[in-house]
This record gives structure tokens, sequence and C-alpha cells, in this order.
DNA sequence: TTCCTGTTTGACCATTTGGTCCACAATAGG
DNA sequence: CCTATTGTGGACCAAATGGTCAAACAGGAA
């Protein structure tokens, strides 16, 4: 009845998420949930309620997608345990220096708000329950194929492949190298997802990794600004 | 010469930390810094520079003592495969519910700010190359005694600990139960923490872990508030 | 004691914040 | 076509934000 929506609530929805997702909850305003969505504030209030209830949609949407997309990703045919050890494989970025990585929607909103925010902390329990489950599944399959100990726990290892993969996810954001993270995977191959057999003949692994290196960055000079009546503004990074 | 600071630097700043720490960069005003430091807005510029710079400061006092922490937690004079077990050694939380986890101030800065700011990005890639570093040293001290492989890797696997540490940091901020918590470190301990005469006889680990359960809590239903003249204000959990 | 120098305090400022409200626009149903 | 009803945009608001400033203040040096 009367006059419809102007606008597609999915696609701005995602928009929204894109926007949040690259700032975080507090550092994005509402001006800024404006400009990118081209919406009046009247529209986004009535559409999706307060900041905080919309910011819950897009976390949804976005927890949702990420939930289905690493069912998709182990639900192919292929072998189990080649499955698992495709989620640990990273490129070596050799091709150039690359940005800053912003890292999960998810897991930089349960950084930011989840001890203040029991909804935000349910979601991201529950999310991660669900893909622990979805890991421990394909960890009993590989199991039962024979390509994982007999004696490996599925839940228990799910789990902690779990705490590797959110443990690289967070690394990322530190700067880590791609040749480093690339190693990280390579080493949970190496460790976490072998056989019995493997194990049995004490085979070296032969891959040689660089030291860690301590180049520690130059210090920036403190400039001491002179006292000026204009308010110093400090630019925000893009 | 002329008039001393009436306040501790040292400590303001540990109390700073840890306002920060609690509430992150963005959710921490002025206000609150002055609340809890008892000082003027004149003498917190004057003293610590502008927000962000207040901010480095008291992250830096935070690394450098998780780093030298660190470091000494590895530096007893106990066997080296024990130390590195006691790391994920965590208390399975049998007495009662815990409050939720705000997590390592370092790990939170880096999430909620390294992709926009090069000088906290810096700083935590320094800290966890440091971390990393220590890690290694005493992976190849345990590796010397005969409680890892031989083929082990230090660098390799200090860099899988320091994931793993980081994956449950991340972890339990998302809600993650302490028994849990517990069940990853005791698998860690089993499964990255043990010497090549373990894995010659496949002994079956002993462990049952509960299955992933998927209770979900009750949408709160939609309230409709009345349009009134009244600002709603959402009340920050603490 | 008297200055000189640095500290402290809080008033003040422009801007930004999240949120409300209302006049207007647009459509579906009659 | 008319009208009831809903969506839209932006003006408006009070509060909060990060930051500046100048006057009052206090201790050491003379």
């Amino acid at each position: 009845m009367a006059r419809p929506r102007q606008f597609d609530e999915v696609k701005m929805l995602a928009v929204v998420r894109d926007e949040f997702a690259s700032k975080g909850f507090e550092a994005t305003s509402l001006d800024d949930l404006m400009r990118v969505t081209g919406l009046g504030k009247g529209s986004i209030y009535a559409a999706f309620g307060d900041k905080h209830q919309l910011f819950l949609s897009a976390l949804r949407l976005y927890s949702d997608a990420t939930r289905n997309a690493m069912h998709a990703a182990l639900s192919s045919d292929k072998p189990a345990i080649e499955k698992l050890r495709m989620l640990f494989q990273f490129p070596d970025g050799a091709n150039g220096a690359s940005k800053p990585y912003r890292g999960c929607f998810l897991a930089n909103s349960t950084t930011e708000l989840a001890a203040h925010d029991c909804e935000v902390r349910d979601l991201a329990r529950q999310t991660y329950q669900a893909v622990e489950g979805i890991f421990a599944e394909v960890v009993e399959q590989a199991k039962k194929d024979g390509d994982l100990p007999s004696a490996t726990e599925p839940a228990e290892l799910g789990r902690l492949l779990l705490t590797v993969m959110q443990g690289i996810e967070f690394l990322r954001k530190s700067g880590m190298t791609a040749e480093e993270v690339h190693g990280i995977g390579h080493a949970t191959e190496q460790l976490l997802l072998r056989g019995d057999k493997f194990w049995a003949r004490a085979k070296p692994s032969a891959r040689a990794v660089a030291g860690s290196t301590f180049k520690r960055p130059p210090r920036k000079k403190q400039v001491r600004k002179p006292a000026s009546a204009v308010k110093t503004v400090r630019p925000k990074e893009r």
C-alpha cells in the first residue's frame, strides 16, 4: 500500500556492511552511511532502525554469508583432507607489496564490541560454533578416509583448526608478510593435517624458513608543532 | 626550573592505558580520560600531546610490558618444552560463569586501528615478531633437548605457536567457554608440543569432547516504539 | 622577597555526533 | 481522478567531541 521503497534494501545493507567493515562501528558516522547509501537520515531510520540495529543487520548479513561460503567450500566432493588443506593455502605474495589488511568484519566487530555488546557476542559465538562444527565434520571424514591419525578427536582438531585460522586472520592485520602467512599455513598442513603413516617414519620437513628479521622501522621524529590558533586535525589514513 | 609536574606521569599513563584498553581508541573520550586521571584537559595535552599521541604512549607502555613479561616467563630454568606447554595451560573454568573477556590491549588496538594507522601497525608487527623470536628460541632449545621432533623448524613452529595463541586470544572474546579454551590448549600440547618418540607409537588421545551445540538464543522481538520527542539512548553495557 | 618559568584550570570554540520531526512526494486503492 | 497512507529528504536539535587559550598559580633561582 501507499508509496513503495525507492531503493533495494538488500543492496543498501550490503553497502552499509562494507562501510562498517572498513571502519568499524564507532568510527563510522551516520553521515558516512548517508554518503555511501545516498539515502537521507529519515529513510535510514525508517528502514533499518538506529545505528546499532543497522549495524547488527549488516553484521548478520555478513556472518550468514560467511557461514554459507564456508559450508560451500567444504561441501565439494574432493577428499576431505584436501578440502581441509586448501583452507590453509595462502598466496606467498611474490608479487609486490600488499596493502594493509583490514580483516574479517565479524572478527573485527567481535574484538571491538563483543565484550560490551551481548548481541554481537552471541552472533559471534553462534557463527564460530557453526564453523567449528563444519570443520569437525570434515575432520571426521578425513579420519575415516585414513588421512588423519585414528586417534584424532574431530571436535578437538576442528576447534584447533578454527583457532589457527583466526590466529592467521589476526596476524595478517599486524602487517605480517604474505610469505610468513603462507609459511604458517604450510606448517599447519605439515603438523596438523597429516596421517598416521607420515608420523610413523620421522621424515624431516624439507622446508627452510628465513629467520625472523628485526629491522626496526626508523622511529618518526617527534615534530614539535609551534602553538598556533588553528585546530590541528589528524588526517585519517586511507 | 619553575613549577614541577603535580602528578606521576607513569602512573597516569598506566591509568590511561587501562581506560583505552577497556574501551578502545574511538570509544574513549577525552572526558573519560579526564575523569580517570583527575587531570584537566590542558595538563593532558601539555604532558602527553593529543589523543592519538597519548594513545600510542599508552600502547607502547603496554606492549613493552607484555614483551618483557613473555621474555621473563620463558627465561626460567625449567625445561624448554615445559615452558612452552605452560603457555597453553588455561583454567577449565570449573568455578562459575565468567565475565565477558575484553582481551589484550595490543591485539584489540591492532584490530581496531592497524589497517589505517601505520604507527600502530608497526608497533604490533615489532612486538609480535619479538614474541615469535622468543618462542622460536625456546622451541630450538626443546628440540636440542630431544623433546620436539628433530625435523622441527624452530622459526616455523614458533610462529605457529604465536598464531594459536592469538587465535585463542580472539576466540575468548567471542564468548567461548573456559572449558573449550582449556581444551584447545590441551590439543595444542598434544599435537604440537610432542617429541618424536610419542609419534612413533600411535597412542590414542583419551580426551573426549562434547559436540557443538546449536541452541539459538531467542531473537529479541522488535519493539515498535511510539514516536516520542525524547531522544532514545542506548545504554552502554558494562 | 621577587621574578621568571612552567603548570594547571576551566572557559570557550567549531565541528561532529546520533537522533527527531515535519513538510512534501509518490503510489496503490477506491 | 482523488485520497489515504507510506516513504523521503533535510532542517533542526541537544549533547558530546577533540582541541585551544589565557589567566591564575606555584616553585626555584636570584
